[in-house]
DNA sequence: CGATAATATGAATATCATTATATATAAAGG
DNA sequence: CCTTTATATATAATGATATTCATATTATCG
Protein backbone atom coordinates (compact mmCIF):
# COMPACT_ATOMS: atom_id res chain seq x y z
CA UNK A 1 0.00 0.00 0.00
CA UNK A 2 3.14 2.44 1.05
CA UNK A 3 4.73 1.65 -2.42
CA UNK A 4 1.46 2.08 -4.33
CA UNK A 5 1.07 5.54 -2.58
CA UNK A 6 4.55 6.12 -3.49
CA UNK A 7 3.83 5.42 -6.73
CA UNK A 8 1.08 7.23 -7.46
CA UNK A 9 2.45 10.50 -5.98
CA UNK A 10 5.23 10.40 -8.37
CA UNK A 11 2.99 9.72 -11.69
CA UNK A 12 0.60 12.18 -10.31
CA UNK A 13 1.92 15.04 -11.82
CA UNK A 14 2.37 15.82 -15.57
CA UNK A 15 6.22 16.48 -15.69
CA UNK A 16 7.28 13.29 -14.42
CA UNK A 17 4.58 11.37 -16.30
CA UNK A 18 5.57 12.19 -19.34
CA UNK A 19 9.44 11.74 -18.21
CA UNK A 20 8.04 8.28 -17.63
CA UNK A 21 5.94 7.08 -20.74
CA UNK A 22 9.26 8.46 -22.39
CA UNK A 23 11.11 6.58 -20.72
CA UNK A 24 8.78 2.92 -21.68
CA UNK A 25 8.85 4.18 -25.30
CA UNK A 26 12.29 4.77 -25.81
CA UNK A 27 14.07 1.79 -23.43
CA UNK A 28 16.99 5.08 -22.16
CA UNK A 29 17.12 8.56 -21.77
CA UNK A 30 19.94 10.87 -20.57
CA UNK A 31 18.81 14.27 -18.43
CA UNK A 32 19.75 16.22 -21.59
CA UNK A 33 18.02 14.77 -24.52
CA UNK A 34 14.72 14.68 -21.67
CA UNK A 35 15.45 18.52 -21.76
CA UNK A 36 15.55 18.44 -25.53
CA UNK A 37 12.43 16.52 -25.78
CA UNK A 38 10.02 18.18 -23.53
CA UNK A 39 11.52 21.39 -23.71
CA UNK A 40 11.99 22.46 -19.84
CA UNK A 41 14.69 23.81 -17.51
CA UNK A 42 17.22 21.16 -16.51
CA UNK A 43 17.14 21.36 -12.47
CA UNK A 44 13.46 20.69 -12.90
CA UNK A 45 14.24 17.58 -15.07
CA UNK A 46 16.47 16.52 -12.80
CA UNK A 47 14.56 17.46 -9.64
CA UNK A 48 11.67 15.44 -11.66
CA UNK A 49 13.70 12.39 -12.58
CA UNK A 50 14.97 12.31 -8.49
CA UNK A 51 10.92 12.13 -7.20
CA UNK A 52 10.53 9.16 -10.01
CA UNK A 53 13.97 7.35 -8.76
CA UNK A 54 12.85 7.41 -5.52
CA UNK A 55 9.66 6.18 -5.91
CA UNK A 56 11.93 3.10 -7.29
CA UNK A 57 10.36 3.92 -10.58
CA UNK A 58 13.35 4.15 -13.01
CA UNK A 59 17.12 3.73 -12.41
CA UNK A 60 20.17 4.69 -13.61
CA UNK A 61 23.36 4.07 -14.87
CA UNK A 62 26.73 6.95 -15.69
CA UNK A 63 28.18 6.49 -19.04
CA UNK A 64 31.06 8.86 -18.86
CA UNK A 65 29.28 12.30 -18.93
CA UNK A 66 25.91 11.29 -18.83
CA UNK A 67 23.89 9.21 -16.47
CA UNK A 68 21.20 7.58 -18.07
CA UNK A 69 18.32 6.50 -16.86
CA UNK A 70 15.43 3.86 -17.37
CA UNK A 71 12.19 1.91 -16.04
CA UNK A 72 13.54 -0.03 -13.24
CA UNK A 73 13.09 -3.87 -14.49
CA UNK A 74 11.71 -4.62 -11.18
CA UNK A 75 8.26 -2.99 -12.00
CA UNK A 76 8.30 -4.21 -15.36
CA UNK A 77 5.17 -6.58 -14.40
CA UNK A 78 3.51 -4.39 -11.68
CA UNK A 79 -0.11 -4.45 -13.13
CA UNK A 80 -0.57 -0.58 -12.37
CA UNK A 81 1.84 -0.04 -14.81
CA UNK A 82 0.65 -1.99 -17.50
CA UNK A 83 -2.82 -0.33 -17.05
CA UNK A 84 -0.77 2.63 -17.74
CA UNK A 85 0.43 1.70 -20.76
CA UNK A 86 -2.43 0.84 -22.26
CA UNK A 87 -4.73 3.97 -20.87
CA UNK A 88 -2.00 6.88 -21.90
CA UNK A 89 -0.64 7.85 -24.51
CA UNK A 90 2.10 10.64 -24.97
CA UNK A 91 0.90 14.40 -26.46
CA UNK A 92 1.83 14.29 -30.09
CA UNK A 93 4.51 17.04 -28.93
CA UNK A 94 6.46 15.22 -27.07
CA UNK A 95 6.37 12.25 -29.48
CA UNK A 96 7.58 13.89 -32.42
CA UNK A 97 11.05 15.92 -30.40
CA UNK A 98 11.50 12.39 -29.23
CA UNK A 99 12.12 11.21 -32.79
CA UNK A 100 13.58 14.89 -33.57
CA UNK A 101 16.28 13.79 -30.52
CA UNK A 102 16.49 10.34 -31.29
CA UNK A 103 17.76 11.36 -34.84
CA UNK A 104 20.07 14.57 -33.85
CA UNK A 105 21.99 12.10 -31.66
CA UNK A 106 23.24 14.11 -29.46
CA UNK A 107 25.03 12.15 -27.18
CA UNK A 108 27.79 11.32 -30.20
CA UNK A 109 28.58 14.49 -31.03
CA UNK A 110 30.56 17.02 -28.67
CA UNK A 111 28.11 19.08 -27.07
CA UNK A 112 24.51 18.13 -25.76
CA UNK A 113 22.49 21.54 -26.17
CA UNK B 1 -3.49 11.89 -19.60
CA UNK B 2 -5.32 14.92 -17.42
CA UNK B 3 -7.62 11.62 -16.42
CA UNK B 4 -5.23 9.74 -15.41
CA UNK B 5 -3.21 12.48 -13.61
CA UNK B 6 -6.44 13.60 -11.91
CA UNK B 7 -6.91 9.84 -10.88
CA UNK B 8 -3.68 9.30 -9.70
CA UNK B 9 -3.60 12.43 -7.20
CA UNK B 10 -6.97 11.35 -5.95
CA UNK B 11 -5.55 7.57 -5.08
CA UNK B 12 -1.91 8.83 -4.34
CA UNK B 13 -3.43 9.92 -0.30
CA UNK B 14 -3.70 7.17 2.07
CA UNK B 15 -7.34 7.62 3.21
CA UNK B 16 -8.61 8.43 0.40
CA UNK B 17 -7.09 5.00 -1.28
CA UNK B 18 -8.53 3.18 1.66
CA UNK B 19 -11.70 4.73 1.11
CA UNK B 20 -11.76 3.68 -2.79
CA UNK B 21 -10.60 0.08 -1.59
CA UNK B 22 -13.46 -0.14 0.82
CA UNK B 23 -15.84 0.56 -1.41
CA UNK B 24 -14.36 -1.92 -4.09
CA UNK B 25 -14.72 -4.68 -1.39
CA UNK B 26 -18.10 -3.69 -0.18
CA UNK B 27 -19.98 -2.26 -3.66
CA UNK B 28 -21.50 0.49 -1.39
CA UNK B 29 -21.29 2.28 1.70
CA UNK B 30 -22.54 5.21 3.44
CA UNK B 31 -20.09 8.08 5.03
CA UNK B 32 -21.14 6.95 8.46
CA UNK B 33 -20.14 3.60 7.47
CA UNK B 34 -16.57 4.95 6.52
CA UNK B 35 -16.19 6.93 10.09
CA UNK B 36 -17.15 3.99 11.81
CA UNK B 37 -14.31 1.64 9.69
CA UNK B 38 -11.78 3.93 9.54
CA UNK B 39 -12.11 5.65 12.88
CA UNK B 40 -11.79 9.58 11.15
CA UNK B 41 -13.69 12.67 12.03
CA UNK B 42 -16.58 12.50 9.90
CA UNK B 43 -15.38 15.82 7.59
CA UNK B 44 -12.22 14.50 6.61
CA UNK B 45 -14.22 11.34 5.18
CA UNK B 46 -16.71 13.94 3.65
CA UNK B 47 -13.84 15.58 2.42
CA UNK B 48 -11.67 12.61 0.85
CA UNK B 49 -14.73 11.62 -0.73
CA UNK B 50 -15.58 14.41 -2.71
CA UNK B 51 -11.94 14.40 -4.21
CA UNK B 52 -12.59 10.73 -5.35
CA UNK B 53 -15.64 11.97 -6.70
CA UNK B 54 -14.38 14.89 -8.63
CA UNK B 55 -11.61 12.21 -10.24
CA UNK B 56 -14.96 10.59 -11.04
CA UNK B 57 -13.90 7.38 -9.34
CA UNK B 58 -17.28 7.29 -7.76
CA UNK B 59 -20.20 7.91 -7.78
CA UNK B 60 -23.59 8.47 -4.75
CA UNK B 61 -27.24 8.31 -4.39
CA UNK B 62 -29.39 9.33 -1.73
CA UNK B 63 -31.42 6.81 0.47
CA UNK B 64 -33.31 8.87 2.91
CA UNK B 65 -31.01 10.49 5.60
CA UNK B 66 -27.96 8.36 4.27
CA UNK B 67 -25.89 9.33 1.13
CA UNK B 68 -24.45 5.88 -0.38
CA UNK B 69 -21.17 5.94 -2.40
CA UNK B 70 -20.40 3.33 -5.07
CA UNK B 71 -17.40 2.88 -7.88
CA UNK B 72 -18.40 4.66 -10.84
CA UNK B 73 -19.20 1.86 -13.19
CA UNK B 74 -17.36 3.82 -15.87
CA UNK B 75 -14.08 2.98 -14.67
CA UNK B 76 -14.69 -0.61 -13.79
CA UNK B 77 -13.02 -1.52 -17.12
CA UNK B 78 -10.00 0.40 -16.51
CA UNK B 79 -7.21 -1.05 -16.55
CA UNK B 80 -5.36 0.88 -14.09
CA UNK B 81 -8.22 0.31 -11.52
CA UNK B 82 -7.91 -3.36 -12.99
CA UNK B 83 -4.04 -2.95 -11.86
CA UNK B 84 -4.68 -1.88 -8.52
CA UNK B 85 -7.19 -4.35 -7.37
CA UNK B 86 -4.46 -6.91 -7.94
CA UNK B 87 -1.70 -5.16 -6.62
CA UNK B 88 -3.03 -3.42 -3.18
CA UNK B 89 -4.51 -4.91 -0.36
CA UNK B 90 -6.33 -2.89 2.46
CA UNK B 91 -5.07 -3.10 5.84
CA UNK B 92 -6.18 -5.92 8.21
CA UNK B 93 -7.50 -3.92 10.35
CA UNK B 94 -9.92 -1.72 7.58
CA UNK B 95 -11.19 -5.71 6.90
CA UNK B 96 -11.84 -6.32 10.32
CA UNK B 97 -13.68 -2.94 10.95
CA UNK B 98 -15.11 -3.53 7.90
CA UNK B 99 -16.94 -6.60 8.66
CA UNK B 100 -17.59 -5.35 12.29
CA UNK B 101 -19.51 -2.74 10.87
CA UNK B 102 -21.31 -4.93 8.92
CA UNK B 103 -22.47 -7.06 11.23
CA UNK B 104 -23.43 -4.00 13.06
CA UNK B 105 -25.78 -3.42 10.49
CA UNK B 106 -25.81 0.90 11.80
CA UNK B 107 -28.18 1.73 8.69
CA UNK B 108 -30.96 -0.34 9.92
CA UNK B 109 -31.18 1.11 13.39
CA UNK B 110 -32.33 4.75 14.15
CA UNK B 111 -29.03 6.01 15.60
CA UNK B 112 -25.73 5.17 13.15
CA UNK B 113 -22.86 6.45 15.82
C1' DC C 1 -42.79 22.70 13.19
C1' DG C 2 -38.91 21.67 16.27
C1' DA C 3 -35.30 18.43 17.25
C1' DT C 4 -32.05 15.27 15.82
C1' DA C 5 -29.29 12.66 12.57
C1' DA C 6 -26.36 12.37 8.36
C1' DT C 7 -23.63 14.73 5.45
C1' DA C 8 -21.49 18.74 3.19
C1' DT C 9 -19.08 22.89 3.16
C1' DG C 10 -16.11 26.94 4.79
C1' DA C 11 -12.32 28.93 6.98
C1' DA C 12 -7.99 28.56 9.27
C1' DT C 13 -3.84 26.44 9.73
C1' DA C 14 -0.05 23.49 8.95
C1' DT C 15 2.44 20.80 5.90
C1' DC C 16 4.13 19.62 1.55
C1' DA C 17 5.18 20.18 -3.54
C1' DT C 18 6.70 22.64 -7.60
C1' DT C 19 9.57 25.66 -9.97
C1' DA C 20 13.37 28.81 -10.84
C1' DT C 21 17.82 30.61 -9.85
C1' DA C 22 22.15 29.83 -8.36
C1' DT C 23 25.80 26.83 -7.13
C1' DA C 24 28.25 22.32 -6.64
C1' DT C 25 30.17 18.02 -8.43
C1' DA C 26 32.18 14.85 -11.50
C1' DA C 27 33.92 13.42 -15.93
C1' DA C 28 36.35 14.49 -20.24
C1' DG C 29 39.09 17.32 -23.44
C1' DG C 30 42.78 19.97 -24.46
C1' DC D 1 45.49 21.30 -14.31
C1' DC D 2 42.08 24.39 -16.29
C1' DT D 3 37.84 24.56 -18.88
C1' DT D 4 33.74 22.82 -20.48
C1' DT D 5 29.87 19.78 -20.30
C1' DA D 6 26.31 17.05 -17.94
C1' DT D 7 23.95 16.53 -14.00
C1' DA D 8 22.73 17.14 -9.12
C1' DT D 9 21.56 19.74 -5.28
C1' DA D 10 20.51 23.82 -2.15
C1' DT D 11 17.80 27.68 -1.49
C1' DA D 12 13.95 30.44 -1.78
C1' DA D 13 9.46 31.79 -3.50
C1' DT D 14 5.17 30.43 -4.50
C1' DG D 15 1.33 27.42 -4.78
C1' DA D 16 -1.31 23.35 -3.54
C1' DT D 17 -3.07 19.88 -0.08
C1' DA D 18 -4.68 17.80 4.22
C1' DT D 19 -6.75 18.28 8.53
C1' DT D 20 -9.57 20.16 12.08
C1' DC D 21 -13.15 22.94 14.03
C1' DA D 22 -17.20 25.31 13.28
C1' DT D 23 -21.33 25.87 10.72
C1' DA D 24 -24.80 24.89 7.06
C1' DT D 25 -27.97 21.83 4.68
C1' DT D 26 -31.22 18.27 4.06
C1' DA D 27 -34.13 14.59 5.62
C1' DT D 28 -36.71 12.15 9.06
C1' DC D 29 -39.20 11.51 13.40
C1' DG D 30 -42.18 12.72 16.91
Amino acid sequence: METTIKMFKALSDETRLRIFLLLIQSEELCVCELVNILNMEQSRISHSIRILREADLIVNRREGRWIIYSINREIKNNEIIHGLKNEVKLPEQDLENFAKCKKKNIREKFKCN
